[in-house]
DNA sequence: GGTTTTCTTGAATGGCGTACAAGAAAGGTA
DNA sequence: TACCTTTCTTGTACGCCATTCAAGAAAACC
């Protein structure tokens, strides 16, 4: 069933309906509201689906610099592109979307916060680093990029200008 | 007429109808459909409008310092966030919208790369910076910040921290 | 005054998300 | 075995949506 709804990710949410939902899983569209209240509440069992994944993929690299660690993250996450826009789309009008939303940017800001203050990003300027890098991340999924320049980008977020990425 | 598509930065797009604009604007669904091709192309007009509406505004501004700058346009765009996350999500499948995305960012990569170069960023480093200051001011927008967090987030940004703004 | 161009409309079409009543499958208990 | 209850699936229907089309009103031009 979520095996379907993989259309949301290489589709898009409002370019799927329920019922083409309904024929890639082989039953109905009734059948789906049976499990889930609303096409809201199936998304957010697609992100719940996908953030884990990822997130049991993301502690196989904990270990691994700051900046290759972020760099990984855009790479891994920039196939949920069509993801990362319709949630920011719908988090205003559909509170279950809205509420997973909240809860993902508490546990992105978790993670950042520990990333840059292990880079040695001063206390006090952490909590603004922190939404700068999620920020980026997010911005770097929106709008996919060269190879290049996204670790041009990330290098230069993480603070090591390692200099001979310049342009032009 | 597009007075009447206020309705797409207060509503929403997907939560505003045709028939709603219409209605607001006094005729019918159908008299929209002779001056514009479709909604997207209604989206566009709007988008454009109050595009250049701000640019006019921001040009009064353009001496002021590089931080105030910034601050002064994430205050001002911040009433159009709904725009900017419609135009995200309906970028990669709406032709009209995708295009006017491309030219806007064209347009405000010029004005962050010059802003950046002023402000004393090493040539080597603008053109990643400048994608890091767009991707900052779009999360700012799609994800409003207290005026303290917002200033601490631009501070940080473009590079003057002045102290004193940290957290805990 | 007649013709052409510009604008507006009512009615129709096909697709959407969702609700509901009815029934099939499956499981538990005698 | 037969019955009852819970779990699941379906066909059908509703109201809303974006968009189209043929027809007509208004305005502009000659």
């Amino acid at each position: 069933m979520r095996a379907a709804a993989t259309l949301f990710t290489d589709v898009g949410y409002d370019e799927t309906s329920t019922t083409k939902i309904a024929t890639a899983a082989g039953v109905t569209t009734t059948t789906i509201y049976w499990y889930f209240a609303d096409k809201d509440a199936l998304l957010v069992a697609v992100l719940d689906h996908v953030l884990e994944a990822a997130l049991a993929e993301a502690a196989l690299h904990s270990q691994r610099p700051w900046a290759d660690q972020v760099l990984w993250a855009v790479d891994r996450l920039e196939r949920y592109r069509r993801l990362v826009t319709v949630v920011h789309a719908r988090a205003p009008i559909s509170e279950s979307i809205g509420a997973w939303h909240d809860e993902f940017h508490r546990l992105v800001d978790s993670m950042m916060v520990d990333g840059f203050r292990d880079a040695g990003v001063p206390e006090s300027d952490l909590d603004a680093m922190t939404k700068i890098g999620v920020f980026v991340v997010e911005g770097l999924l929106m709008h996919p990029q060269s190879e290049q320049d996204r670790r041009a980008v990330v290098t230069l977020l993480t603070g090591q200008t390692r200099r001979g990425s310049g342009s032009s």
